[in-house]
DNA sequence: GTCAAGATTTGTCATAGACAAAATCTGACT
DNA sequence: AGTCAGATTTTGTCTATGACAAATCTTGAC
């Protein structure tokens, strides 16, 4: 029943409790405490009654140290590793994930342009370029090449702690808007392949399954929203119950790996076998090691 | 690096370890242990290591008691009773919450129908008829007379277990779908207050919020949605990033009284004095002791 | 009815040991 | 040089039990 202030000011920096570095990190609660008791790394403060307070700086090491193992490496090593060292490992990383931004093109201007726009709060301006974007584009290309790359640019300013909760919740109700709008406009669906669209139960995030709501259905399928969060248990009854041909999950890059690889191999289990999976988002476990019986999907 | 089947087929019953019940139900390994030491429930069989394994009956159990417990019943009663007792529980809810729906008036009609569309999984006909009716009757009357009632049916029967969870999924869906449709064809907006709307963090419902940004962009404010579940301190510089005149809020039945009112409170503390505050939704506790310094719309 | 003080309930945190699955290393053999 | 089986290390999650503060219920006075 312990809700008192996970987030602590003391002196001169802010320091978190257990649970909100869990929420934060992604890292659970017994490999915090088992990373510490092996490594020596986390290293928080105790409060009064002996329970761990992480300092920020701490946090961010271990927001950088979990990226660097979504990109394959082990924490026995990267542990041991002073912070320059991490930080000219993360460069590597970097440059490896997405060399275009970086050097091959710089930004894309008109990428750039939306991030001032959610940077400097201008939310009317920001709707009004997307929704002509999409409509330039066409709402294919628009999602290929607008919505997918800004989403992991925001995703990736939020990790760096680049942007505000409301910033981020600014940039994602506009995306919603102009998504939500472009679909109501396809024509209606065909007969083909009914699609039911949803996440997990720890999965908070819409925006990803809306951009595969509106490839799914330009391409006539007959698509059927939950909307974020549906046990596994219901997944399975609502596809019983509308005859789904196929469900379609969407991941973020905040999801725990072993939530995601269980929650698809208990689904696998419990869904009809005549019923397929498929499985999209920025989730880095999705494309390190795609699961059996699972179509997985990086765009 | 335990990834083991985590559902393990065994005889008669699909049986699963302690991980999937917490994704499942929602509730933490620390709580499913400690409501096993102290209450004796769940009662796990052990598997030839000692680990727990889940019998589907006790899980589902589980979520039955999971949905009193958000009901307000406290799990040191509730796990004592009987299954059948249990039931009987999830049914008296309904008289307890809503006494005027069975005896002073019966239902009516029309909300009658859209409650049997949702039973029987026609989404598509629920999203036309809301769909239609919204253009019948306007998006004013449609907002008071059907979406709002609808919802508190829907909260109502799902608070009696007579729904779903995906059940309740696939109405929210379709009544966001029809009412963001609505509001962005509503002519653009005058000049006359700019009004920021959320929800607390511990609200995750969001048609309030869409039902009340269209009763007042109807009126010609400004309207902008940070979505839901922003915390407070976000709540205060959005508002002052966007030079916001008034803050609304919404919540559901769920909401924890105290945290309302705290929140409410603080938030009041935190923001500009010019800043009006405006709380609507079905939570009791907002007419029962509103507020000072915060508007409390019921409809 | 409303409020404060006291008692109870309840979720989360702490500790440390154990073990299987994944990842890496080793050496033999095409 | 590449591949494969087997041994070794690494790593996350599970186990158990005790502790305690926040939330909630109960009691009694006004």
């Amino acid at each position: 029943m312990n809700e008192r202030a996970e987030v602590l000011g003391v002196g001169s920096g802010v320091q978190l409790s257990i649970s909100a570095v869990e929420r934060d990190t992604g890292l659970s609660k017994d490999t915090l405490r088992v990373w510490e008791r092996r490594y020596g790394f986390p290293n928080p403060v105790r409060d009064a009654l002996g329970e761990r307070l992480y300092p920020v700086e701490q946090v961010e090491r271990l927001r950088l140290i979990r990226r660097l193992m979504d990109a394959g490496h082990r924490p026995g090593k990267i542990m041991r590793m002073k912070p320059d060292q991490l930080q000219t490992l993360a460069d590597q990383i970097r440059s490896a994930s997405t060399p275009r931004l970086d050097e091959t093109h710089p930004m894309r201007d008109d990428l750039a342009g939306y991030m001032a726009l959610i940077k400097r709060h201008q939310v009317e301006d920001l709707r009004r370029a997307l929704s002509q974007s999409a409509l330039r584009l066409g709402l294919d290309r628009f999602v290929r090449e607008v919505a997918a790359p800004l989403n992991a640019l925001v995703g990736d300013a939020w990790a760096r702690n680049q942007f505000e909760i409301f910033e981020e919740h600014l940039y994602t109700e506009s995306m919603q808007v102009v998504l939500r709008n472009a679909i109501s406009n396809i024509p209606g669906p065909g007969r083909s392949p009914r699609v039911l669209l949803t996440t997990f139960p720890q999965e908070p995030h819409g925006l990803g399954l809306l951009m595969a709501e509106a490839m799914l259905a330009l391409e006539g399928c007959r698509c059927l929203s939950l909307g974020v969060q549906t046990p596994i248990y219901d997944i399975t009854m609502a596809a019983g119950a509308q005859r789904a041909d196929i469900v379609a999950l969407s991941f973020s890059a905040s999801m725990n790996p072993n939530h995601v690889l269980d929650g698809l191999a208990e689904l696998r289990a419990k869904l009809a076998q005549h019923v397929a999976i498929w499985a999209g988002g920025q989730c880095p476990i999705l494309a390190r090691r795609p699961p059996p019986d699972v179509r997985v999907f990086s765009d």
